[in-house]
DNA sequence: GTCGCTGCAAAGTATTTGCATAGCC
DNA sequence: GGCTATGCAAATACTTTGCAGCGAC
């Protein structure tokens, strides 16, 4: 099953390892963010004697081709997750629920932000907006 | 000189304190975004005995008040600085320098994510991009 | 077989907190 | 004068690092 997720570890050049693999395929296959204390948590029903210390090590180097993404949101530690398209955070300040827009929209930011921003070329967008989810909204305070 | 610093301290009903005042007047005649650390040593410079902990406690409150906003880089601790406006950052992979666009692309942004994020009231937006500066790209590698 | 990854342990950095006293309002 | 902010000290949360042995290629 996880057979694609390992040929995109070898494709990009990076040494397979149990570790990684697993690494990998909980970000791939929830498609949500975790922080490295989340991920070490699910892989380690799996890999009993992994160290957080290796996630740390594993998320960096799958970073490093691209094949994972972070973000610092607000409060807390750094989230980390599959490198998809560009991922603008909506955080709810009533509930705290972090949602996703339509991707779509990511690139409709970039194109305002490299239009206004004087020759600087945006390689990678981090977006993280504070405000209140349509549920809380609804649910008048 | 720093009448009107304290008097907006004092308007928003934050109880003005010689910490508190010159923690804000570091940030306010800056113009820039410190660490916490940086505010700390600046203002050490007129207040010998400040703690940092006290610079953390004193900039909490002023983001109460929305006197002062915070944003978290790809890297290192968090940067504060006065809430003027919407603050884009651009931050160079190659030199690490870190720039704000024209404050106007900030409304763009708003509205690009307002209009497609469906029904999430955005209150506050952090943009971070990382890329290349136009010093960076001219001075070819 | 080699070189890089991992487990283990420890250190490092960023930030928060408890408590008694001082100082703003 | 009351109540909050500060100094001081310690704790906590997050992340990185050194080293020796193991495992992927």
């Amino acid at each position: 099953m996880g057979k694609e997720q390992i040929n995109a570890l070898q494709e990009r050049g990076v040494r397979v390892t149990p570790q990684r693999a697993h690494i990998w395929r909980v970000l791939v296959e929830s498609g949500e963010h975790f922080t490295a204390e989340e991920v070490w948590k699910r892989v380690r029903d799996t890999l009993p004697g992994l160290e957080l210390s290796t996630v740390y090590r594993s998320l960096e180097a799958l970073q490093a081709v691209g094949l994972v993404a972070d973000s610092r949101l607000p409060e807390g530690p750094r989230v980390f997750e599959a490198r998809t398209a560009l991922h603008p955070h909506l955080v709810c300040e009533s509930c705290g629920e972090i949602s996703h827009p339509e991707p779509e929209i990511g690139w409709r930011l970039l194109e305002a932000l490299s239009t206004g921003s004087g020759g600087f070329e945006v390689r990678e967008l981090h977006v993280v907006a504070k405000g209140v989810c349509p549920g809380c909204a609804g649910g008048r305070e």
